[in-house]
DNA sequence: TAGCTAAATGCGTAATTAAGCAAATAATAC
DNA sequence: GTATTATTTGCTTAATTACGCATTTAGCTA
């Protein structure tokens, strides 16, 4: 059951692979959705960046956070599902890394964005404190 | 207010500025979940599907979705706040239309990601029905 | 075997959210 | 002005979710 979308390249994108999400069935809008949804909460984009530097386990990363072990394990957890990272045990330890280091350029791609926003929207406030 | 990051270039893309999450302040980091969680809802993600073809109005959208007009205002004024859409006012209807195209840029990202995620899971899959 | 440590899971709670309905607002036509 | 139509907003509800605590599970060591 493979998504059979392989489309058009969009001009900022050059990779081997090139999808599309038009045209795609409601089933795996939901799957894009859930892969959005997975970068949708701070703590996690925090364990993500924190993957940068190289894997860590489970203990490191709740510690670096300040959560509790239980819920970074959740979190882990989820991006894992989602296949952002990869999970390995060693001993009675478990170790996550990056597996899928697109992940960085989706996020520094969302950085652009928003920091063009805030330029835009910074322009029109100023816009307006001209007017007034 | 603006984000101090830019820096370097993610191999798969090219645009002019390059921005980077590394390092982000905590606040900047709930502004790129809020941007994520935008695009975490498959409702909302069929509504900019439905923008590839060209402006809209909210009752249209609404039409074209199967929900009511109160639910799709709310949801295209989360996407005009981050910028994803533009929103104008004429006569009594008002239009939106993508004002970034490189929102679909990031969307078939993602679909990329999600179908090679697939055939991993697939690939392992194959694997634990070949050892049994 | 028992004991120890790390991770995962069950459970409860507070907060968030998508949705519909009804009422308010806005822009046009009469 | 009133009427009409389109959009937005207030309110409620059901579902989801992030979190901590307590318990269970898994791997190691004595």
């Amino acid at each position: 059951m493979q998504y059979d979308l392989k489309i058009k390249v969009p001009p900022t994108l050059s990779t081997q692979e090139c999808f599309a999400m038009e045209n795609l069935p409601p089933e795996a809008m939901r799957d894009v959705a859930a892969y959005f949804q997975a970068l949708s909460e701070p703590t996690r984009l925090q364990l993500l960046n924190l993957l940068r530097e190289g894997e860590r386990n489970v203990g490191d990363l709740a510690q670096l956070t300040g959560f509790t072990a239980a819920n970074i394990s959740r979190h882990m957890s989820m991006l894992c599902q989602q296949g952002m990272v990869a999970r390995e045990s060693r001993g009675t330890s478990v170790y996550y890394r990056i597996s899928d280091d697109s992940i960085y350029a989706l996020c520094d791609l969302v950085c652009g964005n928003i920091a063009r926003e805030h330029e835009r929207t910074t322009q029109q406030r100023k816009a307006f404190s001209r007017a007034s």
